[in-house]
DNA sequence: TGTACATCAGTGAACGCGCGTTCACTGATGTAC
DNA sequence: TGTACATCAGTGAACGCGCGTTCACTGATGTAC
């Protein structure tokens, strides 16, 4: 995205965010699935027709707001996870990616259950949303690479079968050096409790259960970290 | 449910379940944000007005269809579990349930959405649905506490501090006798784990990264119950 | 057993509302010479 | 620098569609005596 010269393509970059912009407010009051092309013209004083000429249907709209939410929630992680002076200290990057997303996740609840919550009916994710949705997951099993390359293994972890390790494989090969089989399924598995924890805590499912979410979050990130066999 | 006498009475029983059999169906198809009163009718060959007659709203109908649902899968978790004729065999019955899970949520994808997905935008769920929904993590919560009763405890697990042990009391003392803070952490990281799993498999999360999904998941249930200390 | 009355299921019209998308068109902005 | 032409943003009407809920009403079923 270089620097746009002329006035209309100024314009064009202004209104591009605004609708977006208003978009994500109606996710949150609304859902992904009531989200209206209608009411964001409406909103912004147009006519409703305008609208397609910066996004040719509300499946497009739907569309950047996914990759806009992954690349937002993955770069926010990145961050945490960079913001770690002491890169040899991987218990520490893995509780700050993973309280980050517990963050971001609270913040923008909508936004949230957009990517990780029910598909949006009718709605099929084109390709264009695999490679955003990749950058947190990678950055978590860089974070596991890293403390392997470090000599760490997994604590208490079963012997894998061949036949799981070859379930698994695109997971373990995903970056080079490849990490072992055996901590591959233990990053799967943090992978599942951090977002299960997650869904569960933002979908309601810990009402009355769990009385402080933030306490209980910060014990099963500490939990998982010594699974994992870091710190 | 006793059995209906007059005919007006079975008439109503039967309308009731194929109202709620089509809006099942309609779930399935167009997703609880768009399910449609007017269309069960037109589907049932009657006014939309009729369909008021049995349910008062749209969302008690949803509401019905969410209790049925956690009363399905915890029935059938509960059967899965009284299967296991060795009680003490407390990894048995884990894998029973976990598994149970897995097969309902693939079975009715739409309805697992519902229960555990992103919740409807505009609907609140009532009081009625608390309970079902209970049914199924007091299963899991019972087998744990079982096993801790049989004097199983927790592997690698990390010590509890007093905040902690206060933010998870209502789930620890939900059964009685009550379940060791330790266990307690341990049960609640293995529910997020669980239900996580399926999510991400269900959501579509694990599309092209896991290659057998069935494989993976019997090997994540083993390791939680490695972690549970169970077997 | 028969009758009178109350209850309930289902109808059909209506209220008021919203949606995604297309299309021919106007007028402003940008570009090539 | 000025002009001719091409590009693009935005309009407003239209197509065809669907929704939840209410209400006065008819006719069938159930119940009390």
């Amino acid at each position: 995205m270089s620097a746009p010269r002329t006035a209309r393509a100024i314009a064009r970059a202004e209104l591009t965010r605004a609708i977006l912009d208003l978009a994500g407010h109606q996710l949150a009051e609304v859902g992904p699935a009531a989200l209206s092309v209608r009411r964001i013209a409406r909103e912004l004083d147009m006519a409703s027709s305008a609208v397609y000429r910066y996004f040719p249907s509300r499946d497009a709209l739907l569309t950047a707001l996914i990759v806009e939410g992954y690349d937002d929630l993955g770069g926010r992680a990145e961050a945490a996870d960079s913001a770690v002076d002491d890169r040899a200290d991987h218990a520490a990057r893995w509780r700050a990616v993973a309280h980050t997303v517990h963050d971001w996740a609270r913040e923008q609840p909508h936004r949230y259950a957009l990517l990780y919550g029910s598909p949006v009916p009718g709605y099929a994710a084109p390709q264009d949303t695999v490679t955003p949705a990749t950058r947190i997951t990678g950055l978590l099993l860089a974070i596991v690479r890293d403390a392997e390359q470090a000599g760490v293994h997994p604590a208490g972890v079963l012997p894998v079968p061949p036949v799981e390790a070859a379930a698994v494989q695109p997971v373990a090969t995903m970056l080079s050096p490849a990490v072992s089989d055996e901590m591959t399924v233990r990053a799967l598995t943090a992978w599942a409790t951090l977002f299960g924890h997650i869904s569960l805590e933002l979908f309601g499912h810990m009402h009355r259960g769990v009385l402080d979410y933030d306490v209980h979050f910060a014990q099963v990130v500490d939990q998982v970290a010594a699974d994992l066999g870091l710190a």
